[in-house]
DNA sequence: ATAACAGTGTAATAATATAACAAATATTGT
DNA sequence: ACAATATTTGTTATATTATTACACTGTTAT
């Protein structure tokens, strides 16, 4: 009896397989689109895939950009500690790994000494090629 | 010749009066509602007087929630480095004033040695009420 | 076999946010 | 005071993001 799904269902393995590919988080809209050959017709289909996986931890949301991106960091099978890169001028969007800071905000508590059980990090800035065009 | 707007416009102080009264974020079609008595009478007017707001650091927006927050932090007068505690039950939020965590990530330098302007954390978990309550 | 559960398909609609345009008001430099 | 510049306002329409509700299919556990 797997408490966990195994597998993937066929809407869940589209979807996943358009934001794996994509070289940057990608609007739910524009996933239906790009799938609506495929037999997706329906945004509704698209949510409840990404629901999914975000619960499973194969993507995550960028809260800012209302943006899903795939998962790059093995570790985090069920997705509770996530940290972002955001370029404020290509948008472009990459994961932290940085074991350091996922020990600190994962032990972090506060004044009140309340710990958390997960976390959503988005550090904003300008990327290394960008600042050089500047 | 002030760099910074030093007051509120009509709207702005509408929107901010209404949000600082709150127990908690409040959404902007709510806000919406509860100003129309007060001549706002669109989306748009709200939205805007949220964006400068947000600008000028009096309010932050809760993006897990779409949401809207006044700033309680008399520091971030432009809000930059934001961080807040939400309860997954009651959906309480309060925003993080700790001084450790701001120093650590506003210094933070991912692997690639690249620093950020700006961050936005939200934690979650059961805040105290909730964790006794079950 | 049947109850429990996860997934699908479809239509409709709710909730969140922005574009485009015209006008009014405030601020600054001279 | 006056023109030039900025900001703010008002309004309509529309774009974008996300969910509700309902009927149906397939799998798994007992």
């Amino acid at each position: 009896m797997p408490q966990k799904q195994e597998y993937l269902s066929k809407n869940q393995q589209i979807v996943l397989s358009i934001i794996e590919k994509a070289k940057g988080p990608l609007k739910a809209y524009s996933i239906l689109y790009n799938v609506q050959k495929k037999g997706i017709k329906a945004p509704l289909q698209v949510y409840r895939a990404l629901e999914k996986l975000i619960e499973i931890g194969k993507i995550h949301k960028i809260e800012s950009k209302n943006a899903f991106i795939a998962c790059k960091n093995s570790d985090c099978e069920i997705s509770k500690a996530t940290a972002f890169s955001i370029c404020n001028n290509c948008e472009h969007v990459k994961e932290i790994k940085n074991s350091k800071l996922s020990k600190y905000l994962s032990n972090f508590e506060d004044n009140s000494g309340m710990k958390y059980k997960k976390y959503n990090l988005e550090f904003f800035g300008l990327c290394r090629d960008c600042k050089l065009k500047q």
